[in-house]
DNA sequence: TTGAAAACTTAACACTGTTAAGTATATTTA
DNA sequence: TAAATATACTTAACAGTGTTAAGTTTTCAA
């Protein structure tokens, strides 16, 4: 039996190229720009082997994020204790705030990934308004930042998740 | 010079035409699944035609969403009066959510439009735990609707919002 | 009426996700 | 050990994508 378990080891290990080599470029180009050809030619397979250990591209991404969901799961699970609507709601906001400022590569790839607010925003020149607002935005949270009630962090990023 | 006047008028016209039916067709199956070929036959011209008046399908994207960002960038204006820092982000949220609120379609095509959290909602079986978190949001929203601390409104897209 | 300019289309390129069918390689059975 | 079967992987293809270069029709001015 010990033929089989290894077998299955190395299915396993190959399961795991393909997600650690596909989260890398899709952190790094987004989903929508990694072509399953892209990550195949990465891992050194086929792109139809991809194939065999998952459904689709989607479910890649989908266990891509898998263990930044358990992640904030595991901190929600505790909000069940809070009895006040309101404040449960609100604890659980600030739950996604720090898990965005602690995992801001999960956080990019499980919720702002290529939102056409990205697509405004690189958009550049022609929409002088729109930039205004994020740079007031972004002074805004560097001033909350410097006064010490935000944890540090990209500023970028905080701007897009507020 | 009237000829040429209404010429342009009618440029306008054309213009306009494809950014409602696009429109229509990225609320109604998302901006990914819209082809440019798709738009193209609705408006009965080919699909090239569409590059005459957008430099691509990104651009007719941001055009449809221009006069949502337009009333947002209002509602934000009045924010320059505020001084503190704080209250001033907080209300920029407060505004953020009416937008939301107020503006279901807009708010779905410029900022939730297929991130993986919608795949991963719709995976359905096999992740009941997501299910759960998402169950209970839904919960805590319809409860504070409920109670008057929120405008009536579906649930859904409030969960999504928060 | 002719010639230029504008509006539009045809055909193609290089890519995408995905699948059916085929080919080696390893494992089990006779 | 030899034949049969199952496993892992690849080749080739389909139908679709955004986009562009080149060609055609239509519109207007001289």
């Amino acid at each position: 039996m010990s033929i089989v378990a290894r077998k299955e080891k190395q299915k396993q290990e190959i399961r795991s190229l393909i997600l650690k080599e596909s989260m890398k470029l899709f952190v790094e180009e987004g989903f929508s720009k990694v072509s399953v050809r892209k990550i195949a030619e990465r891992i050194q397979y086929s792109p139809t082997t991809l194939y065999l250990y998952f459904k689709d591209k989607n479910e890649i991404l989908f266990y891509c994020c898998e263990s930044g969901f358990e992640k904030m799961l595991e901190q929600n699970i505790a909000l069940g204790l809070i009895s006040d609507p309101i404040e449960r709601l609100h604890q659980m906001g600030i739950n996604y705030l720090n898990f965005g400022l602690e995992n801001p590569e999960y956080y990019d790839l499980m919720f702002i990934q290529e939102a056409p607010m990205a697509t405004l925003i690189d958009m550049g020149a022609g929409w002088s308004s729109g930039d205004h607002a994020l740079e007031a935005l972004k002074m805004i949270v560097q001033d909350a930042m410097n006064k010490g009630l935000l944890v540090p962090a990209k500023v970028e990023t905080v701007a897009m998740a507020v």
